[in-house]
DNA sequence: GGACTCCTTGCACGTATGTTCATTCCGGTT
DNA sequence: AACCGGAATGAACATACGTGCAAGGAGTCC
């Protein structure tokens, strides 16, 4: 993270700041400020991308009593959660819908997340697509943590997520917590003697107190694979004994049924990720979905209750209402 | 006011709301977004001005821990109160500055005033700037009292400051309480009189709680003569009573000295605004300045100890700093 | 000291946006 | 049904804005 006390950040910010001061509150032309700035037009416009984009000037949409769309509404009022719906066209494709949905709860996600709380993070391709767009916000003593392991029999997948992680940790000043162990343990036992560890029970720990976790899903079993199926997490043995099970997806590669159960399935003891009674200790747990082709494991995580906050994309919202 | 049930209003609005969302979340293009609402490229600027303008996008800009401007954090320390500094080059001329830091005010008053609060309100050319810009919020339940009367001889005055304060009730889906009197009385025991009918001591209690004061200031021996002075309100002989008594300014029509007095000044008595002592109870007051000549009635008003949030250009701000 | 990189700047261009104007659409009236 | 404002619309125009690019400057390494 960059502490901001490079004097000529500090200058460049203080004229970001006037200079969006002039054009969102008093409506000046950049040609405008630019004379007051003694600058060109152009760096003004360079000083104002500056401003949006390191969270200087905020941008918030009110729901000013009736704007929580009629669909918002109906998620909320059948699932007792909050729900964000994602304007998106219906002829967007998946990866379209991911992106802007990412975007949406980037640009929100420092009106939950502050100074002295703690976030736990997954990783996937969902969580890729944010972490490539937070807003920064400054924050102390706030710490980011790794909800599960992203090691595989290839890779330490140390690189992958710690990405992930780093640019959640540089855009809120936070300290990040790696979890440098697999996915999926080979063997169960492995695991328990881990968790006895005290470097990583101390992580244990923090995520059993955390504030928020943020997470996509996991859904095996539907056309686009997650990168956990694809990228050599699992074996084929693996992936019949989630079928045979009735897995309909999985948060943190932690896996559930379309009924939100989770007992008995045999990975989950191999699996990294935090336990569902732990998780749902967790006061905001924001789960972010695009793509019609999660509606299955969107379902069970509602059932399983893994999720407080949702954010979603219009038509995979309407699915949602019309076919429950 | 209008009641936001008008579904053609509803449509609109809820279009709106969709293309900010679109617009300021997801970075598309209007062109873009006129083709996801099915409708021309203009309409989606018009709808985005509209969201703008009636409050349903708010963009606020954050100050990161050093922002406060050197000006604002020295104003602060110097006179324990909030400082708001606008920014306006040098070179700006009175009217000008005044329409500016109006501007400023307008677009953050939202912050401050919410539902079931009382806001008092003065009126004068700097409120009156103020109005003009008010960006709208809905609230419920909240009230907007008239300071001061603003009759005159030859008026009532209810033209004028009924405009003003109607448009910050519009604004705020606030109820109006006018203040149907003079400015000054001719003689103090009609003021005596009158403040125990119950109409009028109504609005006297409502002063007495009001939870903001929002106001500007008189400035009577200044270059530019505020509306006070030059609308009839006063004759040359009261003129010369304030300054005898070495009057620098006024707050809705009270007066005081360089050192924020203000017993002893005969016009006080005749005078239809909060008396000082009721005045400082209320919890936030926020005065705006702009232009060098009121610096004087200013630095009074500082003084009597009559701002708690003050908002002022750039230049007077410097001025108040340097020579104080 | 010079050659190098890295960063910042202003210009110029193409694109995105605001606004005017003629037109259409709608609700109410005769 | 015809007529009439008044509001909303899209086309066209005039600005305002974002960005690639080349030039300049500051720092660093040889």
């Amino acid at each position: 993270m960059t502490v901001d006390t490079d004097p000529v950040q500090s200058d460049r910010n203080r004229d970001a700041l006037t200079a969006a001061h002039l054009y969102y509150m008093q409506d000046l032309t950049m040609d405008a400020i630019a004379q007051e700035l003694h600058t060109s037009r152009s760096s003004v416009s360079r000083l104002l991308s500056h401003a949006r984009a390191t969270g200087l000037v905020d941008i918030q949409i009110k729901s000013p009593l009736d704007a929580p769309s009629h669909l918002e509404q109906q998620i909320e009022a059948r699932f007792q959660i909050t729900a964000h719906v994602v304007p998106v066209p219906d002829s967007a494709s998946d990866v379209d819908r991911l992106e802007r949905v990412a975007l949406s709860v980037a640009r929100i996600l420092g009106r939950y997340f502050d100074s002295n709380m703690t976030m736990g993070i997954a990783w996937g391709s969902t969580m890729n697509a944010i972490s490539r767009h937070v807003t920064p916000k400054q924050t102390h003593n706030s710490q980011i943590v790794q909800l599960n392991g992203a090691g595989n029999m290839r890779t330490t997948g140390l690189g992958y997520a710690s990405e992930i992680l780093g640019r959640f940790g540089t855009a809120f000043g936070a300290h990040v917590q790696q979890f440098p162990v697999p996915a999926f343990f080979d063997n169960p036992a492995t695991k328990q003697a881990l968790w006895r560890e005290r470097s990583i029970s101390r992580l244990i720990d923090m995520q059993a107190i955390m504030d928020i976790a943020l997470f996509g899903l996991g859904s095996p079993f539907s056309g686009v694979i997650s990168r956990v199926y694809a990228g050599g997490y699992l074996e084929q043995a693996e992936f019949d004994e989630l079928s045979a099970a009735r897995v309909v997806g999985d948060v943190a590669t932690v896996f559930y049924r379309a009924d939100g159960s989770a007992d008995g399935i045999a990975l989950n003891e191999r699996s990294t990720g935090p336990d569902f009674t732990v998780l749902r200790r967790t006061p905001r747990r924001i789960c972010v979905v695009a793509g019609h082709s999660k509606l299955a494991s969107l379902r069970g995580a509602l059932a399983a209750q893994l999720i407080t906050d949702l954010f979603v994309d219009e038509s995979t919202a309407r699915a949602l209402i019309e076919t429950a």
